[in-house]
Order: structure tokens, then C-alpha cells, then sequence
DNA sequence: AATTGACGAACGAACGTTCGTTCGCCAACC
DNA sequence: GGTTGGCGAACGAACGTTCGTTCGTCAATT
């Protein structure tokens, strides 16, 4: 990649960057080019140097930071096999992913529906992609049960388990609308009130659950790379 | 109340409904007034003979939902006393409001920060005093347990509540992002998922919670009040 | 019972502003 | 010296809102 390509990519990035940070505070429709021509310090013309439209740039900042997401979910899966462990790293996945990134995951969430037709699509293909991961990881605690063997292990009703995974991804995604580190304890004191409930309910006491100890907390060492550098871009 | 009011409140309800509708579709700033004159059948401007400006009608609009929206949990409410069961009935009825209402769902959940900061202070109290019937159900859970007396009870840390109500809450609110009837069973159904998970997670087994047979299942007979109908005008 | 007049409710036209986008031109770099 | 990346100016369209007006309705006055 020439310099010359990687100066336009990174200035690409911070356009973006900055668009996420206007989207969620004022949404799409809310946001003006000229608001981010004055954020990213360009003329508006020259934004058009870079992307074709206002909707094609909303497009790329929800591909990219989908693919960002999914990559991220299953780098953190591949080695961590329990189904507990699995759950929780998923989960602690998008929580941090949200902690670092909180206007992108705004968009993310918000502004599915502003999207033009054409790029509607992709973005639904990508965000199925991430539910199946999610779903496979909620189903294989389903499966396995927690308790030794008293506890019914097997198949779950389709409906019954694709409602649960909704849920779970609702904790997690609702996130954003509350979450203020100052109050609300570390992004890994988060995850793991979630995946304890998840798992085990307000009330229950599951012992053969790993405990929290167990997990891998210091997940978030090795740091997802900055929302905009595609995967490709950060080996 | 003259007929001349009535009528006044009705068509005030009408646009109220039909401008819902629309942003939830295209967000708050997605709508034009131009838009809401069509779906309405008025003209522009006689819009304006009905509500000051745009952020006054989508604040009556926030406001008039949130009412509801407490008021019908309080309602439900005053007729259960044990915990789990509680828990239940305030889920279900948001659940069911959201099925009943969507668009004003999603607005209220999306469009918070689209207000003029005037009438923020108010929906923010609105929403606070709902968070606190919430917090209420889920600490009563926390505090009773569910297993006979093996069951850890007594207080729980409150920064530990607060997460794990907002993760309720999670739940319940990202409905709107995937529930189609067609495909995920009835609102009972929905509650049902949500309130177990919440109270005894993917795998446990919790003895001495209720059956959800035992229930208020047919909670949805007492019909939620169309949105817009004030709590004093329904009576 | 007919006339009047005040008023609520609707409208189309137009306001000034801001929107997303395009164009022509200029400076800097390979 | 051509290509790239930058800008201000300008575009038509659409924005939220206001204005002057009209047209029924209905109570009070004749």
C-alpha cells in the first residue's frame, strides 16, 4: 500500500470516526455535511473526496464496524471451548467493544433503518452473522447445562432458544443507553453481571458454573484495534 | 369536557399517533412536518393549530407515553405481591405495550436525545420514576431468592442491582428490534423468556419459583388504554 | 325566525434558512 | 507538468414556520 494510499485511508478513518460521533448525538438526518466539515476540519466539498454520498458513508461506517465486531467475537472465541467461558468472552466482547467505541455501536443500533436499500442488505447479511455467533454460544450453555447431570441437558425449542439469545443480546446492547464508567463499575464487572444472569439468573446458585475468577477477565490486553482499521489492516 | 374539546383531543391524539409512526421509521429528524401533513390529511399549517412546533409535539409525545406506560405497571401491580410474580407482571406489561404500541416504543427508546432541553428534565424524571418500579420488582427478587432457605438472601451490592436492572430492562426494551409475532411466539411467550432468564438464567433450576402457569398470564384482558388517552381521560 | 358577528379550524403561499451535492479553480506534490 | 486533494461559491430542493385569508358554526341580538 503506497503512502499515498494509506494518508487517504487514515483520513477516511477519522471522517468516519468523527460522522459516528455526530450520528449518535444527533442522528443521521440530524447530522448536516457541513457539521461534518466543521468536526473534521475539510471544507464539505472535499468530504466528497472521499465518500460518494452521505448515505455511502453511513454504509461503510456500519460495514466496517460490523466486520470490526465479528472479527473481534471470533478472534476472542477461537481458544476458549467451555460453554460458560465461551459466553462470557462473547459477551465481554461486545461490552468492551462498546466501552471503547460508543458512538459507533450508537450507530450501529440506531440507524439500521437509514440506510439506502441497496446497502441494507449487506449489513442485515453481516448482523445475522454476528446473531448466529452469539446464538450458537447461548445454545451450547442450553445444551450443557451448568449443573453436574441433574440438571436437563439437550435440545431446546428453536423459538425458545432464538428469544433467549434476543434477551441476552438486549442486555448487552442496551448498554449504551447506561452505562457511565464513573458509576457503573469496569466494562468487566459489566460483562459479568450480565453473563451471570444470563446463566444463572437473579437468584439461582449454579455451582458447577465456573466462577468469575476463572474466566478470562484480562481479555481486554489485547486491544481491539481501532474501529476503522479493517482486519486485514491491523496484522 | 365540550365536544369541541373532545374532538380538539382527538385529532391532537391523531397526529400524535401518525407522527409516531413516522418517526419511527425515519427518526425525528427524518420527519418532515410536510410528511406528517399527508399522513394526517391535513395541511401544513394547520398542524401548528395543535401543537407550537415539531419538538413540542414530540415531547407531548414522550411525555404522554411515559405516563401511560408507568401508570399501566402500577396498575398492574397493585394487585400481586410475591416478588417473582411482580417481576413478571411488570415485564409483561411492557412487553405488551410494546406489542400494542411499537412506534411509540421505539420512539420514546431512540428519540430522548432529539428534545429540546426545556422538556428533557421531564421525560428524564418520567423515566427515572420507571426505573425505580423496575428496580423495585428485581431488588424484591434479589432480596426473597427463589430457593427455599439454602438460597443466598439479604441485600445486594447497588451498583450490582443497577446492572442487573439495566440489563433487565435490556431485555425487555430491545423487543422492539426483533419481535415479530409471526415468528417468535405470543407477548406471553416473550414475557415468559425474559422473566425466566432473568430470574433463573439459561440452566438453572429453580424449585420454589413460581410455574409460570401460576402467572397473571391473562394479564393482557385488562386492555391498556390506547396511548394517547391521558390516565384522567380514561376514566 | 332571521341577522349578525365573533371565533375556531382549515388552507395555500411564501418566508428565510439549511440541506446534500456539484462545479470550477487553485496550490502542492510526484 | 500532469495528477491529486483542497476550497469557496453556487445550485435546486426541502426544511420548519408564519402569514393572510376563507369558510363553517353557533350564540346573541334583532
Amino acid at each position: 500500500m503506497t503512502p499515498r494510499q494509506q494518508r487517504l485511508e487514515q483520513q477516511r478513518s477519522d471522517i468516519l470516526q468523527a460522522a459516528a460521533s455526530l450520528i449518535a448525538q444527533r442522528g443521521f438526518h440530524g447530522m448536516s455535511m457541513r457539521d461534518l466539515a466543521e468536526a473534521t476540519g475539510f471544507g464539505v466539498s472535499s468530504l466528497y473526496n472521499y465518500f460518494a454520498s452521505k448515505e455511502e458513508l453511513l454504509a461503510e461506517l456500519q460495514i466496517r464496524a460490523f466486520e470490526t465486531l465479528i472479527d473481534a467475537a471470533n478472534d476472542s472465541l477461537k481458544d476458549t471451548h467451555d460453554a460458560a467461558s465461551r459466553l462470557y468472552v462473547f459477551i465481554f466482547n461486545q461490552v468492551r467493544y462498546f466501552v471503547d467505541h460508543a458512538d459507533i455501536m450508537r450507530v450501529l443500533i440506531h440507524e439500521a433503518a437509514a440506510l439506502p436499500a441497496e446497502h441494507r442488505q449487506r449489513v442485515r447479511t453481516l448482523k445475522e452473522d454476528y446473531f448466529r455467533i452469539g446464538r450458537d454460544a447461548v445454545a451450547a450453555v442450553f445444551a450443557e447445562g451448568c449443573g453436574p447431570k441433574e440438571s436437563a441437558r439437550g435440545t431446546v425449542e428453536p423459538v425458545a432458544l432464538d428469544r433467549a439469545t434476543y434477551s441476552i443480546f438486549g442486555m448487552i446492547n442496551w448498554v449504551w443507553a447506561w452505562y457511565e464508567p464513573t458509576l457503573h463499575g469496569t466494562p468487566e464487572d459489566v460483562a459479568r453481571s450480565i453473563h451471570s444472569l444470563a446463566v444463572c439468573g437473579l437468584v439461582a446458585r449454579c455451582p458447577a458454573t465456573p466462577t468469575h475468577d476463572q474466566l478470562p477477565g484480562s481479555l481486554g490486553q489485547r486491544q481491539v484495534s481501532l474501529l476503522m482499521n479493517r482486519p486485514t489492516a491491523t496484522k
